[in-house]
Parts: structure tokens; C-alpha cells; sequence
DNA sequence: TTCTATGCAAAGACTTTGCATGCTG
DNA sequence: CAGCATGCAAAGTCTTTGCATAGAA
């Protein structure tokens, strides 16, 4: 395995949260972890296929759900049949662009939510999601 | 086909939206559209199977499509490889509790989202959803 | 060595499609 | 009759699982 400076890093960023860094998962970690992004299970695969890898598709699975128990990334469900992964983990909102399927990150700062009802008994928040489904003007 | 009071209110509502009231459509709608309530297209074909209906699993999704394309009900993706349909198509949000799977509306007055950005160039906002993800203390 | 990660193929959940039959107007 | 609705089964998509092999500590 070349130890580049992208693959220490993510190396780094594995082990901090508890995750053995193993080849595949640091391949898969560089794809996902270098800048924000969102990319599904799917578009994992294939790029990395791409790139000469013959990673499995059980592997891309297992290791997208042990980055997400561990909160290495984040699940998203936008489109139902489409799990979607999210870089960047802190509490953010999401422009949804069903035309093309594109994601992009609204920063939570300066957006305020006002007047939201009490949770239902005996629950606790674990996320709050806005999502602003838009579409492509003509 | 038995037209009782709810049947035809169910006919009245499916007409209004250039959809044609068929036997299975009111079955369908009277299930769906007679309260405010959330269902997945596996539960409403499981309901209606258990009252008796021979409805098909083809049917039921295809139907569900159309209401949905008519505007009669609202699809949510809260979980991926989960599509379930909201009975009510007025704007509002939702809390959804991870651990049950369960649903329950946020009555959108009184809520206010302040400081959201300008949507991206040359889209249009399709819908604005707040989903409240909670689970179960203890 | 011992434990975990990985690959492969098969199974699984949910949804869609194609086509023949049946109902509606 | 013409056209759309329905049922059935098959195919599709996305994801998970089981098990044998390969790799890491």
C-alpha cells in the first residue's frame, strides 16, 4: 500500500473513530473523505472501478454502514431506492436538485428554525433535516 | 359496486383530480384518503388483501403513482428503500421516529425558517421539508 | 495464529414492466 | 367497440447475507 499524504490522512481520520484502516477502506475513505460530497453506494463502486480497483460491492456496503455506525460520514435519504452518503458530518441542510439528482450543502449558520412543536412523548431528537427539493428552471 | 357515504366522497375527490373512479381506486383511496395518515404502498396492499380485496401488488403501486402524479397524495422518502404516502398534500413536516418507523405531522403556522439561502441559479423551489428524525428514550 | 476484512454469488426487499384479460363509457 | 384499468408473473434496482479465502496484528 503507497502511504500518500491523501492516504495518512484518511488513515488518520479512520483511526480516530475507532476504525481498523485497511487498504479498502482507506481506497474508499480518499473517495469520500478528501472534500465534501455525496456519492452513493453505487457511484463508490464505479469510480472506483474506474480507477483499476476491484473492490466488491459487499465491501462498498459493509464499509459505507461501519463509516456511518462509526460517523465517518453520514446517510442520507433523499430519493427513496437511493442511499445516499454524506462527507461532511456536522448538522447541515441540503438543496436537493430532482432534475439531476444533485446535492448541495446549506450551511446551518444564520438559518433559524422558529416555533417548532414540542417532540412526541418520551422521544428524543437525533437530526433535523431540511431538505429543499428544487427543479431546473426550463 | 356499493356506493356508501364514503365511497363517494372518496369519487368526488379522485374526479376533481381528472382521475377516473374505479372500483379499485376508491378501495384504495377510502384507505388512504379518509383520515390524514401515512402509508407505505406494502401496508395498504396488506390492508387491503386482510379486508378481503383481491387487489394486485400492480395495482396498488400503479395507482399510487397516479394519485401522486394528480396530486391527490403526497410521496415522502424518509428512509431509502421505503417510499411511503402522506395523505395530506398541504405543506407541512414531519416528525419521524426511527425507532417505530412512525410518522406524525407538524402543522406548518407558527413555524418559521428564517435565513435560508437563495435557491441555486436557475432552479425553482419544489418543496421546502423539515423532517425531525427522533427516537425512542430508553 | 487468531481475528477481522474481503470477495463472490446468492438471496432479499421493494418497485416497475409487459402483456393478456376485463371493465367502462 | 375503443380505450383504459387490472392482474399476474417476470424483470429490475438497490442492498444485505453467508460463507470461504485472504490479510492484519
Amino acid at each position: 500500500m503507497v502511504h500518500t499524504e491523501t492516504s495518512s490522512f484518511i488513515e488518520k481520520k479512520l483511526r480516530e473513530r475507532g476504525v481498523k484502516a485497511t487498504a479498502r477502506r482507506i481506497e474508499i475513505g480518499a473517495l469520500l473523505l478528501s472534500a465534501p460530497c455525496h456519492m452513493s453506494a453505487d457511484q463508490i463502486l464505479n469510480r472506483l472501478r474506474e480507477a483499476g480497483s476491484r473492490v466488491s460491492k459487499a465491501t462498498v456496503y459493509n464499509t459505507l454502514h461501519l463509516f456511518s455506525r462509526k460517523g465517518i460520514v453520514r446517510e442520507l435519504a433523499v430519493d427513496p431506492g437511493h442511499l445516499v452518503y454524506d462527507s461532511t458530518t456536522m448538522f447541515h441542510h441540503h438543496f436537493f436538485n430532482a432534475d439531476s439528482g444533485e446535492l448541495i450543502d446549506i450551511d446551518p449558520r444564520g438559518l433559524e428554525i422558529k416555533g417548532l412543536p414540542e417532540l412526541p412523548t418520551d422521544t428524543k431528537a437525533e437530526s433535523v433535516e431540511l431538505i429543499i427539493r428544487v427543479r431546473n428552471k426550463r
